[in-house]
RNA sequence: GCGAGUUUAGCUCAGUGGUAGAGCACUCCCCUUUUAAGGGAUAGGUCCUGGGUUCGAAUCCCAGAACUCGCACCA
């Protein structure tokens, strides 16, 4: 508390003593000391160079849109004060480029309004800067809307230069490494990331209108359960045991639903799969996975299709989007196929009248689909789809009625028990959303327990893990209940037109540097 | 994990086995109502790293690193 966080010798020698380990060279370090300099020189002239506030009267897009109607050449009286980022500076600082969150606004310099000693500090500017200024409102003759300063302060000095401005910050690894540097220079990173912020909170928003209660389920696992992936392991030290890095709430939120909390629950948050990294796989992912009693898969397909055109309209204004060149409707209703039907009609092999598992891995050689001998007709049909048909379902449809066996945490269909009452909606042929009829038979689920631990001795160390509690929850009664698990981060490429998930994910996993 | 590609100034990019280049940014001078770029001058390099071939390597070869794309795995 009695520390001054920045007497000038601290601020110079450190500067002078510690070169910014990442800009070493010559160059660098002269453009980064020459600034030193300047804010030397700022401070000097008695501003302190980190203020602690400033009073900002408007921002950029505020001023843009009260200020439409006024017409070139004209100057009014009204007094703001502006702040954010000196993006440019024409004609030795008289025009400086502002730019704030909301847009860009332009800030005139005369030395008729400004005092020769700011007149002369003027100098002490530079692009990347954070300056706050007042003055009046004019709109240029070339119809440029400023601010007319009277006064200016340097609110945060930039001590390194920004990419250039005209072809702006291309190199991929640097934007996603210096995610700040990415956000100063490309607006589409940050139309992108807070249409992210939007349409999450769209999400919240209609689920809690239909009496949806977030909850939290553990992230730290002792039994990663509830879908089918390698987990992250750590080490909880005092308890001396590893944990996992939840793969999925699944079953936490179930418990949930047993345990009577509410009706609907829902939990919005990260997954962690300790798997490949490619443009549509972040090892940390943002899911929504809801379950309402009640309700079973064809429920389901209603919320999802709610859930996604809502958030279209509301974000987007729109559900006819384009993803990367190619137009998508999302106007609901969704066609609804079975698997069967889609591999039926895409390739002419009906696989509800294969009956054994020989007859179903022989249908798929001879479609020059890969099978394993172990296979089974379910494990079949499934490569099959995904080989023939998943590509093609381009404008959203919902899959429906998944083979039994891999699916084991979904009901068995009511009219076939081969099948379970599970969908998965495919846009652009990506999985947006997987949703069962939830089973409740603890009986049923020990043993569809028991299959997936067999798989696991296959060699299948994805096969779900046996959770003997969370039968024990089922064995105290769980009613008739839909779930539905939602991928944001590829709902969010698709809305965004976005085709990496690293786009829309502000800090997205790397690899560090060596 | 496998394959292909990329890596040169702060940024965006050229580049021939023989002294390292441009534009923008930076610094200085001139210039005052401009819109990526007013005029002029200066300065700025671990050519990703480590080996090798060669009289000589940013360039050719080998190994490694990071990134990108595809495949595998998956959402």
């Amino acid at each position: 508390m009695t520390q001054k966080p920045s007497s000038p010798s601290a601020t110079t020698e450190a500067a002078k003593t510690q070169p910014d380990a990442q800009h070493t060279s010559e160059h660098a370090a002269q453009i980064r000391q020459t600034r030193i300099d300047k804010l030397d020189s700022w401070q000097k002239l008695g501003h302190n160079p980190y203020p602690y506030h400033f009073e900002k009267s408007h921002s950029n897009a505020e001023l843009q849109t009260k200020y439409d109607h006024l017409e070139n050449g004209v100057e009014t009286e009204d007094i703001v004060s502006v702040a954010g980022r000196v993006m440019a500076l024409r004609n030795s600082g008289m025009f400086i480029d502002l730019q704030d969150p909301t847009g860009k606004l332009q800030v005139f310099s005369h030395k008729e309004n400004l005092s020769p000693e700011l007149m002369e500090a003027l100098k002490l500017v530079d692009i990347g800067d954070i300056i706050g200024a007042t003055g009046t409102i004019r709109r240029t003759p070339r119809g440029e809307l400023s601010v007319k300063v009277t006064h200016f302060e340097i609110l945060g000095k930039s001590l390194l230069p920004l990419p250039e401005k005209y072809h702006g910050l291309t190199d991929i690894e640097t934007r996603y490494r210096q995610r700040y540097l990415d956000l100063i220079m490309n607006q589409e990173s940050r139309n992108t990331l807070v249409k992210r912020s939007r349409i999450i909170m769209e999400i919240r928003k209609l689920l809690m209108e239909k009496d949806f209660l977030e909850v939290e389920t553990p992230m730290l696992q002792t039994i990663a359960g509830g879908a089918a992936a390698k987990p992250f392991i750590t080490h909880h030290n005092t308890l001396d045991i590893d944990m996992y890095l939840r793969i999925a709430p699944e079953l936490f939120l179930k418990r949930l639903i047993v345990g009577g909390i509410s009706e609907r629950v829902f939990e919005l948050n990260r997954n962690f799969r300790n798997e490949g990294i490619s443009p549509k796989h972040n090892p940390e992912f943002t899911m929504m996975e809801l379950y309402q009693a009640y309700a079973d898969y064809n429920d389901m397909m209603d919320l999802t299709e709610e859930i996604v055109t809502t958030v279209a309209k509301n974000v987007l204004g729109t559900t006819t989007i384009d993803f990367q060149g190619t137009e998508i409707n999302l106007a609901s209703p969704w066609p609804r196929k079975s698997m069967i039907d889609c591999v039926k009609e895409e390739t002419g092999v009906d696989f509800a009248a294969i009956q054994t598992d020989e007859e179903a891995r022989a249908a798929a050689k001879k479609l020059h689909v890969e099978v394993e001998d172990y296979d089974t007709w379910g494990y079949a049909l499934e490569k099959v789809f995904e080989v023939k048909v998943e590509h093609k379902l381009i404008q959203p449809i919902h899959i429906t009625d998944y083979p039994r066996e891999i699916s084991p945490l979904a009901k068995a269909h009511r009219d076939n028990p081969r099948l379970v009452e599970r969908f998965e909606t495919r846009v652009y042929g990506w999985e947006i959303a997987n949703a069962f009829s939830e089973l409740s038979d603890p009986l049923d689920q020990r043993q569809r327990f028991e299959a997936q631990m067999a798989q696991r001795d296959h060699g299948d160390d994805e096969a779900h893990q046996m959770d003997e509690d969370y039968i024990t929850a089922l064995e105290y009664g769980m009613p008739p209940c839909g779930g539905l698990g939602i991928g944001i981060d590829r709902l969010i490429m698709i809305l965004t037109n976005s085709p990496n998930i690293r786009d829309v994910i502000a800090f997205p996993t790397l690899k560090p540097k060596a």
